[in-house]
DNA sequence: TATGAATGAGCATTCATTCAT
DNA sequence: CATGAATGAATGCTCATTCAT
């Protein structure tokens, strides 16, 4: 019994080194350029074992899309728990939280997007796709519950919920995009807290009252 | 020297055809499950034809990114052109020419931050990788002049009309994967004009006075 | 026209080609041992080329059961059009029609065998896959013909046609079968005419009256 | 001493057990698609307990045909041992040993085909290949005498012994793999007795007087 | 003795690119 | 200029086999 945990346990620290590894080779080379032996190698393993944990090479990326939306959804509902905070305050911690997210992983976040090629979603177990799908959408309800209470307290303009958790969602991810785009054009990073402060800066002002 | 016109005139003309073509590909099957087969085919041309007058498939991807940067570029400057405007017609004005943009093709859009792997830049010609600067950056000015005229009017509330322009270009980008990541999750396009319409109105509150 | 009807038959000579060369690579190694490298190799061409003539390689070998079908029923039927022999003469014709198959390519009777795993059918295209039936059944019916005027005429004892056609099949696969095996124990072909033609006879005289 | 003997029978008997479910899963799949994994599986171990018992996979696939042979050497001995059997009931007798090896495993006996392939025997130790090659040379002699013994009773016609068992053999295994190859074609085995009944029908019919 | 995780060589297949026509 | 057949390097994935426990 506890011989069965311990291989679970065990079981799952391979995942994880495999997906860290993946994350380095993913963010050096891009999700195409990457090989299934380069991402071995970088997890000093042989190809062969890479398949004993995931399906294939999609199934691999998207449980990396899949680890980064659970810790955004940890944070944002322990964000939401937080029962005596503001509205206003809830905001700064919301920033704050896509903060974190984002320097966990910044790189990750733009091979989220290989998930909408339809084409690699029929790689994908529907179970994957299904816990990402969810996952996706208890974010953004996270978020829209935020600025509900906000709006309730009359502390935010009357807006859509929703409509301002995707747009907040939107500005993240514009962001995020921006500085990776940044990377090429200059390869400077030095702005990026400071256009996201703008970012959040302009977009909560846009929503108080 | 009229023949020698002529003949530039067709080349560009056979490379307009071609990229029409890869456009549709990519939209259809992604970048990376695109063949030049593909595209060959949809252009109704050979395989070979193609390296006439593309040096390879990285570069005919850029170039596809090149020629939307171009079509914004004319658009922001006809914007900026028209003296007349008031600051906030001017905004208004902007979020139309985005659109025009994003109608223009929004899935090549998402292919453009392909060009982020530093491993295809490797690929692309030096004056094919300046030329993109080149425009990303000439983009981003001439929407900080939109600004920046805002704020000596006395219009905007004091921001760099820098960081303005690059938090307007996240939330384009940002609600354009918003939109594509939608696809995904929803299948279920129909509030795109809402939503951008949405994105535009906070981020516009947020910058006036 | 001429240039199209010129290039099919270009085409066909290539199939011809790599058929050529798959049997012999077959022959020697046996199609699980044999690689689709062996194979160009042998043909003098590059792996790609292979797939440009052939789905896969379980289609390539089903082509080369195929062929043998074809060339199988084309002897069958020459015998049964000649109107005057009698029927024991079309016996001793199919005896001999029987041998130049099993002359044209002893080994690949074996590879035929390959078909019947419905592993392999999933790979094949319903094309092939009906084709090969279609002749499978008229090979039998042409034997079955032949054994049928014979009791017609009185000559044969009383059999059904189609039984005596699958027995006579048996006896072929099985000789066929037995040398391929004898090639293990003694390694020595000299006794295979002997062989076959002790089958036919003993067959030949269980039939006739 | 007794423990010795004991350790031998159950190792006799864990061999026996992968063979069982080895010639389940070859049945079921081919042999070529068969993995070893699935073979464990099927036995109820893990990989590496077959390697304790067979030195690989193509000595485990040759073990099986060898039980086979083993079996029918049985059912031969014991026919020829039954001295007031008739000729003819010998042929009779004969028959239905053949149809208790085919019942007893008809699918295994296509794979023993697979050992003519010579670059599996490469594979197999010589103890082994020298096994097998005895064992064949057995049954074939085993039956010549039968027909041995039929002629010089002055029952049979007048042919060579060996030749008769060989061609017998042929009647045999080529019905087996047409039975085989009406599954393709017809998968349809009601007519399996009814043909075999109707092979050695004729093929007594041309061996006696 | 039994395990089963790990291996890594091997292979089918793909596809960007070339070049003889 | 245009073609498209041919290329062959590259890669995802498999699976027989090993070995530390």
């Amino acid at each position: 019994m506890g011989i069965q945990e311990r291989k679970e346990r065990e079981k799952g620290r391979r995942r994880q080194q495999i997906m860290i590894a993946a994350k380095r080779v993913f963010s050096l080379k891009g999700f195409n350029k990457a090989t299934m032996e380069d991402i071995a190698n970088e997890a000093e393993l042989s190809p062969g074992t890479l398949y004993l944990y995931f399906k294939n090479k999609d199934e691999l990326c998207a449980s990396l899309s899949l680890r980064i939306l659970q810790y955004l959804n940890i944070k944002l509902k322990h964000v939401n728990s937080e029962k005596d905070l503001e509205p206003r305050q809830k905001i700064k911690a919301l920033k704050e939280a896509m903060y974190n997210v984002y320097e966990f992983d910044p790189l990750i976040l733009i091979n989220m997007f290989h998930l909408q090629s339809s084409e690699s979603l029929k790689n994908l177990s529907p179970q994957l796709v299904s816990d990402i799908r969810e996952l996706s959408n208890n974010s953004i309800k996270e978020m829209a519950d935020i600025f509900e209470e906000g709006i309730k307290k009359n502390v935010f303009i009357d807006k859509k919920p929703v409509a301002l958790a995707e747009t907040l969602w939107a500005l993240f991810s514009g962001a995020v995009l921006r500085e990776e785009s940044k990377r090429v054009i200059k390869n400077d990073k030095n702005y990026l807290k400071l256009t996201l402060e703008g970012d959040f800066e302009i977009f909560a002002r846009g929503i108080k009252k």
